[in-house]
DNA sequence: CGACGTGTTGAGTGGAATCAACTCGCGTGG
DNA sequence: CCACGCGAGTTGATTCCACTCAACACGTCG
């Protein structure tokens, strides 16, 4: 079996399907991978994007950031889900009008699972069911809240929600509180947000007169009380310790 | 059993078991009601609520219009989904912040089933988990589509797309267009769309101007042109039959 | 009849988009 | 070494869309 692939012409690292193989072989991998179905282990680029298309996929993030999005024919784009190291993520079905691909916001490692092959095991065993169905809820869980989002909140409030949440999801906690290297660029937060790049970055700069959150480079912020980051949004983040409870932080890898 | 329950001080039409089994025995009800599991067949007047719990349930809408609701801490309030006649709900999990309630927009009629006490049988049962799954799926690419809609569209389109929508789902097709009787009020097609009521009533005056649909009262209305009223939106409506493939209308009761 | 709920319309405001200018860091090449 | 171009980010001026608040229209029901 050739192990080789080419991603949107990113360079993607190959491995041979033994590699691949061991290479995650924890989790849903090693529960839905089998010697017919081998997680490709790919390195992905800023910006490669994968095709959806009408199969079954399942990627798990290993290191970076990888989104699920959408465009409209104008060209506007729309990300639903964001997902960091072991993170994982699954697909809606394409539908009319709705481009829909996964993208690496920043340089990543993923795996991905084609288990379209699998379906007749999945309709056989009950346990890879299972672990599917709270795959797709979990997803489904933070597509919902981030509509709430969209739907309800203005911008300060999404872009203090959005650094909150990254804090947790990749922040590094130090005594001085959490420190962030943001690995998206303007655009994509923006795409992220619903909002557009300018008032992104207009709200940043917003953030850090009130002295929320630090911005030591248009790349690095550190929050000293995240509490009062996360007070100034009426949702929780959705990878806070309190909302942990749904998320899939832990059990993927 | 008893089966005499009362929802949120709303009146509710009690059945014996064997009725309400009776009542739904096709789909969903088939494949998960058993002699513990019987689904309550519910009707629900508007502004009803039903809680959603932790308990893992699954509605299933006979007559009218049932919606899966959130709302902020200061009453702001976002409608995620809409349900009709033979539509399936299900509920992603309470989130911190983010209240939680399946509500009837009109006057409904619905069959609840709570899965919770059959979750070992779903471990269990294949047959039983593919069902499932391909229920939370397709709710999680209507709730994915709206996110988009959310975040992406203006006023005209949300609502153009919506006016379509409405016309594929509950229209009556005559010769001279489909004929809708809007069982929703202002405020809720605003809660859904994600703009507020006024918006709303002002926008459907400039569709009517417009000639893209035509108002014969505050809630019926006639579209000749149901293509073009799509076309003033960027995304197919998800009930429009070249997007049929997802949806979960003739699978359900 | 008047009260009430629901929907419509208008005036004014505010928040985010658009368009444009500018800064900054970085890599390239003269 | 510096000039230059380039991409990314910031900031300002202006516009436009949707929200807020308020008044009013209309149908229903006591």
């Amino acid at each position: 079996m050739s192990c080789c692939f080419g991603v949107n012409g990113g360079e993607v690292k190959s491995l041979s399907p033994e590699e691949a193989f061991r290479a995650c072989s924890g989790g849903v991998c090693a529960l839905l991978g089998d010697a017919t179905t081998v997680p490709r282990k790919l390195q992905l680029r800023r910006g490669d994007r994968l095709d959806v298309g009408d199969k079954q996929k399942l990627w798990t993030v290993h290191d970076g950031v990888v989104a699920l999005c959408s465009s409209l024919a104008d060209g506007r784009r729309q990300i639903a889900c964001l997902a960091t190291a072991s993170n994982l993520l699954c697909a809606p079905q394409d539908r009319d009008g709705l481009g829909l691909w996964v993208e690496a916001l920043a340089p990543s490692w993923i795996c991905e699972l084609d288990i379209s092959s699998r379906a007749q095991s999945i309709a056989e065993d009950a346990a890879l069911g299972a672990e599917l169905l709270r795959i797709v809820q979990d997803q489904s869980n933070c597509i919902y809240t981030h509509l709430v989002t969209l739907g309800r909140l203005d911008g300060m409030e999404r872009v203090c929600l959005f650094l909150a949440d990254m804090a947790w999801r990749i922040g590094e906690h130090r005594v001085d509180g959490y420190h962030v290297r943001l690995p998206l660029a303007r655009d994509d937060i923006a795409d992220y947000l619903g909002l557009n790049a300018e008032t992104v970055s207009r709200i940043f700069s917003r953030v850090k007169k009130s002295r929320l959150a630090d911005f030591r480079s248009p790349t690095e912020y550190v929050v000293r009380d995240i509490e009062a980051l996360q007070r100034r949004s009426p949702i929780a983040a959705p990878h806070s310790p309190s909302a942990a409870v749904n998320d899939n932080l832990g059990e993927a890898v």
